[in-house]
DNA sequence: CGGATGTATCTACACCGTAGACTCTAGGCG
DNA sequence: CGCCTAGAGTCTACGGTGTAGATACATCCG
């Protein structure tokens, strides 16, 4: 009677458990619900218990981003670097589908952070995007250069999916209609014109074509000033 | 003796007068430092009396980004597409490199609005570059996808290099340095071996490069399918 | 048993956005 | 002139936030 009541919710509590709620809670209610409060609340704990896991609410947000990179997975070693990169593209893409939320953190943390000190599980990707790139005969010079390449790109296209991206996909039209049909006509006759393409965009297709022209540049650039033997 | 002190600070307000202001907050102390009371102190004024100009801290916002892009000239009727892409292109990075404070704002406001419902001074740039590209020959839809890989490119560039932009350049080689020894060497050889290729990253090069890499892909594909008749 | 050590909880402070009521000012109109 | 109205400016208050610090509690070691 007085055990204290593992009922379900309270187990032992560490740091990837009060994470994965945080995540949970920013899927579903968005960034602004997550307070250390609301977290504690979902957990079933007082509010200052959480700090023993997350020594603040900026460190809970950078593990909620290291938490969600760690979806990603990299074989470095893998001989078919472009295979790899177009598979890794297609991954991130759909790993921002699923925490679309989460996307402002991924692209906003490493701001206000000097890169050596990041958390480790946000470096991992970079280190190892590295590793593939040397691997397959890049100069490291040349790896870094084509990773920012690369990895902008990816970091573009994913804000540009997302700003077009609507929940529900029965008001989308109407709602990008209406919203379109705000603009005023003189100022704004292509995007006006254009709702329709707008409205039904590829974003898998359009990343896969990107892809695509990057890698055929990269390989021709590797091509052209091989640094190997 | 009664006037309402016109001495300097206490002219009549309006929007624009309270955005710039706000701006000028962000920028010397980062985005965290806006709030109502900070700035209406800025401003010698009651917090309450800004909402006049702003409905909410989030117009705060969208107004900041809208004041930031007014700040990027855009001439659509420019005949010399590719220059005036390119021009565009540096603009945008120094106008980042001007407000690095913003740029968080730059890239994650759009997610929280449906593209019909944002302040119209933040889709013009959109509208224009789409009207540059149709009177440059492509079709209205090759336009739309033109668009999307260049202005995706653009963020992921700009989100790349703030990313290992550091404000003090004395403390950069140093800090970074400091910072990556801290990585475990077994795990991050390539990171830390690329130390000082990451110390001199000249964006403005590497941006260079990569908008002539897309701009000669671009310039294929408009020449492989032209529209015109 | 006594102490020590780590965990959990509580209280309190300074700050935030903003709703709503209030005061004050300027101007129009009889 | 006096009065009324509309709007701008101000004040107070409410419910929320992050987190420092004290305090209570459990658990283990000697």
């Amino acid at each position: 009677m007085s055990a204290p009541q593992d009922t379900d919710s309270r187990k032992r509590l560490n740091r990837e458990a009060v994470l994965e709620a945080a995540l949970e809670l920013v899927d579903s209610e968005g960034l602004e619900a997550l307070s250390m409060r609301r977290l504690g609340q979902a957990l079933d704990r007082d509010p200052m218990g959480l700090y023993r896991y997350a020594a603040s609410r900026a460190d809970l947000l950078d593990g909620i981003t290291e938490l969600v990179l760690n979806e990603l997975a990299i074989f470095p070693t893998d001989p078919d670097w472009q295979a790899q990169l177009r598979r890794i593209a297609h991954d991130l893409r759909l790993l921002a589908l699923r925490h679309p939320n989460v996307v402002p953190l991924l692209v906003t943390r490493p701001l206000s952070t000097p890169l050596g000190l990041r958390p480790l599980g946000t470096l991992r990707p970079l280190e190892q995007i590295l590793g593939l790139l040397i691997e397959a005969g890049f100069a490291p010079n040349d790896a870094l250069h084509v990773y920012r390449a690369y990895y902008g790109f990816l970091y573009g296209h994913i804000l540009n999916e997302l700003q077009e991206y609507i929940v529900d996909p029965e008001e989308n039209v109407a709602l990008l209609r209406l919203g379109l049909h705000r603009l005023p006509a003189r100022e704004f006759p292509n995007l006006r014109e254009l709702a329709p393409v707008l409205a039904d965009y590829d974003g898998e297709a359009e990343l896969d074509e990107g892809i695509s022209i990057l890698l055929s540049g990269l390989a021709e650039r590797l091509g052209a000033a091989p640094t190997g033997p």
